[in-house]
DNA sequence: TTGTATGCGTTATCAC
DNA sequence: GTGATAACGCATACAA
């Protein structure tokens, strides 16, 4: 600034690593540092092999030596692309959601990409959902990944007024746009086959609140069909929602022993919950599997941990997440042949296909209970 | 832009929600719409006192009209401030790291700032943190949350030199900034005294990973100290570090029992591993608490839904996120009075005491067993 | 109360 | 290969 010319020889009587006037050192200092302009210093940055390599070597230990950081505020608005990913996830803690996120972060991260997380503690998600999207859109994202599909109908508006692209995870069958995840009524599928070949026909079930929660839901729906197809239904008495929690399957199998409907095995919605059921269970003096056999969605990893052991759908959360943020790195930096594929088929972005789940048995299955088989 | 003036009547023909040319709507847009000037869009819609209230009810129905959206990056470069705060938090998932995260997030949420979290999965922490604050820095953030003390010196001086406020959380006493966290010391005094009194000698312990990592060399050491107070140290087959895991508990405590180490109570590092403890114990057909306690830290919240359910020290994550949070909206907003403690005394911001930890009995614990302790 | 003009730090366009 | 210069969209002195 004070001489805009200048190769620096050996001027600067006190050249520290961090000096920096009022402010912050910006690319003019650098410029200045350096004797050259500051365009020449953004291209020797950004763009090197636009650049001689002298002057390239003197920037960058120009740059080196002031401890420059761009400002990517400025760059985000000259650029108008931000390098930010937004991410809309409820209930983060004490739920399967961090595995998840922490796949996204780490895609997103590998591409260049920051994570802009917001993770309403409560069902605030449901009426201010749009609120808390207009803050990531207003922060500046170029992406957005939302869990679920359950979101009102201005979250979509606002997406594609704002022409941003998106994903929903842990979805399926959107009509509102692409999503990722697994297939639900095949996981409830090789849970239930797997009792139903076992000899059992009594069977209840706790899950999640099935209101304004479409995961909890598909699972709910995807256990009724799969029972239907054998031509059970769920045992009245023992079928349950609640949260998601330790505390809450405990209370849960508690209510349904209470109710003392007599079935021989229970499924559960997630590991919390079947954590919660096991502890339940043996708190009652109830033998499992000789007395009831558990089977449950496994969300999270500890399952194999639990005493018994718990037979669970393994569910490829890490994948999706993975899964989620390439697609949208994807639509973000679309490839050449990507890019004609897409002008192929415009308008509609070609989603990943659902993610494989897989039956791990262990020690909680076992034939149905005597007493129970006598009944049918 | 078409017509700066010109109250908006009834005029533009065909005016939908979501209009705007190629780029995105703009201040100026709604300014045309509203038939007033761009500055005092910006009033209106950010110091709405300012204006008056016709004008002001014009401009907030055409940025509603139009959907406006501030751009974030815009409104950073002009006001030198992004309303975000960046966020280091290595091993996110399977941790107890979301609930930490989700009350921090929650925290600066509700006073208008965003997380963007930066969750290296691998240990790349140790070698780029550097990088990773950069990466921050450069996208631009108002402060800094840090999970641990353990940084190279670059990532402090970056910190230094682009005058941030930060805070390291799970930490206690660094030389380097404030720390949120809770006395490690007392909680593994808790843990070892109820041992101590309940007559057991002979103790072992499975935690975390010490090297690179301050949250369990501080739980080790504490147990260690706590340990030589009662005259003890941990039994020397019976001790082990591994990662945090329910497999990696289950695996470390199967080592421990076949070396044979004559112990009579197993301390855990965290309710991951004492899940995968308690598990091998089973299957070993070890009994717990009749042959064998188990005690362990709390970090989540599943220790009472165990099999048997296990004693913990109860720890505060949730409260520790949101002083965290509280911490860093405080140096960012110094209140007047804060301002004023603060220009007493410069330069040392002063960071929240440590919150306090409980001991919470299960029925993981008895007296030591006959055999262990004729021992004495 | 409202309009005008300038600056925030970068990138991109265009001459040189 | 490099240097001016004009956006980018918003906030804010300053003028009216």
């Amino acid at each position: 600034m004070a001489r805009p010319k200048k190769p620096a020889h050996a001027a600067t009587p006190a050249p520290l690593p961090l000096p920096a006037a009022g402010g912050l050192v910006s690319l003019a200092d650098v410029a200045a540092l350096a004797g050259v302009s500051s365009g020449t210093v953004s291209r020797a940055l950004s763009k090197p092999e636009m650049i001689s390599v002298s002057t390239r070597q003197r920037v960058q230990a120009a740059a080196e030596r002031l401890g420059y950081v761009a400002n990517g505020a400025a760059r985000a608005l000259a650029l108008r692309k931000t390098h930010t990913v937004g991410a809309l996830v409820p209930r983060f803690g004490g739920s399967s959601f961090p595995t998840l996120v922490q796949a996204l972060e780490s895609t997103l991260a590998a591409a260049g990409y920051t994570l802009l997380l917001s993770a309403p503690d409560h069902e605030r998600m449901q009426q201010e959902a749009a609120d808390i999207l207009r803050a990531l859109l207003q922060r500046g994202v170029d992406a957005v990944a939302l869990l679920g599909t359950e979101y009102p109908g201005a979250v979509f508006t606002m997406l594609a007024a704002h022409r941003l692209p998106f994903v929903m995870m842990w979805a399926e069958h959107s009509s509102q746009g692409p999503c990722v995840g697994f297939d639900e009524q095949a996981a409830a599928a090789l849970v239930v086959n797997h009792l139903a070949q076992a000899g059992h026909r009594r069977i209840g079930f706790i899950g999640g609140r099935t209101a304004g929660n479409d995961r909890a839901r598909r699972r709910f729906n995807g256990v009724l069909q799969a029972l239907a197809r054998h031509g059970m239904t769920l045992v009245a008495d023992a079928a349950l929602e609640t949260e998601y929690g330790f505390r809450q399957g405990f209370e849960a199998m508690q209510t349904v022993l209470t109710k003392a409907a007599p079935i021989t095995a229970m499924v559960c919605g997630n590991d919390y919950l079947a954590a919660g059921v096991l502890a339940a269970l043996d708190q009652a003096g109830v033998q499992v599997p000789q007395q009831m056999s558990v089977l449950g969605f496994n969300d999270n990893d500890f399952a194999a941990y639990l005493h018994p052991p718990l037979s669970t759908v393994r569910l490829p959360i890490s994948a999706m997440g993975e899964q989620a943020g390439h697609y949208l790195l994807q639509q973000l930096q679309p490839l050449p042949v990507a890019a004609a594929a897409a002008a192929a088929a415009p308008g509609v972005p070609l989603a990943p296909p659902p993610l494989p789940v897989e039956l791990v048995l262990r020690a909680s299955t076992g034939p149905a209970p005597a007493a129970a088989r006598r009944k049918r």
